[in-house]
DNA sequence: GAAAAACTTGACCGGTCGGTCTACTGACGG
DNA sequence: CCGTCAGTAGACCGACCGGTCAAGTTTTTC
């Protein structure tokens, strides 16, 4: 459906030169159409309801975004900054590996938890191979972010002896589960949701209670 | 996008009567939009892709099923049927409530195990309303299932008072979960996410290690 | 064996969708 | 005040999609 080129995914070619007025805009078509994937769907929801929607042409849209396609890849690519960045913040303070992990486990959710929205996309996003593959691109990188921390907590002997990659990957999948069934309502309030992702996650690495 | 009417979801108003070959094809049918709206997404697939898959003309399609929703609802209609036969016909045997509890989980987890072509799906239909309704619908319906072994274990002091749809609703919550996982990959092998799944919610329901 | 009912075909249709394009606006630098 | 260029509008386009239908074939029924 969309281009046969850019195959490297980073960093759009042409970056476009932006006016104050031109950020703004191009952040609204992005925060709207969020929203409206969110709770419409992504195939129901057109291109002509999303200008229609914040009052604007249509080649608003394709001034900021070369395709439709494109304008989900690019919500995919903040939503995994903007994750990565909240959780770097937290951790920032700690030299504990082990702290990290956890400071790191706490903002992940937390941030999974309030912006739900992106959530409910990415269930979306799993169903379609362009934006599988995206979206398995951005959990290797957030995997390896866990493991490095892992990774040290097992030179200091704070973890037993094991594949990083593998532990980092159940500790994501408890996070992403967690956050998912916190969404649909089986999970109670969120800082239970936050104590119980720790305590599961740690407790299983290290083999001790907290 | 489909009709206006038709408020009760149950049995099809028409009910048309079919030959062998008929049940056949519509067979067919189903099967292969199953497959193909797991791997490649419901809209991507056209009702032109499923005909042309099975070497049919377009009418077949529109003969058996009244639209291309009425398709996907009915997939999410016979899954359901199948998930609670397998069900049941575990649990039949059985008149410990604690037990039926344990074979229904082992029963569930392992249907959806083995039918990840409908746990795709069941992720994206939670993102379109027309089809998130039906998903809501059979959860409840699988939940009060459930829920009525755990009243029965109540009642019989197998298990602490408490609400037992809440219950239901938390144990169905980590079947979900569990199986998606199992499906991409974060647990291990069957067996071992199966008993997982029965030490967690029979110890969380009975307060005792089994 | 004929009437009826089940089934099949594929050309066709109306509508919508993603995307293009031309003409225009407006802000700003010099 | 003019040139430039980011930004904007929305008519327009080709493709395709879900769905229809008239005309046919096969199967069942009596």
């Amino acid at each position: 459906m969309s281009a046969m080129a850019a195959e490297l995914p980073d960093s759009d070619p042409p970056a476009r030169k932006l006016t104050a007025r031109g950020r703004d805009r191009r952040h609204a078509v992005l925060e709207y159409a969020t929203s409206r994937f969110a709770e419409n769907g992504y195939h129901p929801t057109s291109v002509s309801d999303i200008v229609d929607g914040i009052g604007v042409g249509k080649g608003v849209f394709y001034w900021y975004f070369p395709s439709k396609d494109d304008l989900l890849l690019e919500i995919l690519r903040d939503a995994l900054f903007d994750l990565r960045r909240s959780q770097e913040a937290e951790i920032a303070d700690s030299d504990d590996p082990l702290e990290r992990l956890e400071l790191g486990i706490r903002a992940s959710l937390t941030w999974l938890v309030a912006n739900q929205d992106i959530l409910r996309i990415t269930m979306f996003c799993w169903t379609e191979e362009t934006f599988a593959r995206a979206l398995r691109k951005g959990r290797r990188i957030i995997i390896a972010d866990t493991a490095k921390h892992i990774q040290e907590a097992m030179d200091r002997g704070l973890i037993e002896p094991g594949d990083p990659e593998v532990m980092a990957t159940a500790v994501r999948g408890v996070i992403d589960e967690l956050a998912r069934s916190y969404a649909v309502g089986v999970t109670k309030v969120e800082s239970d949701v936050l104590d119980l992702a720790v305590r599961l996650c740690l407790h299983g690495l290290t083999g001790k209670q907290s």
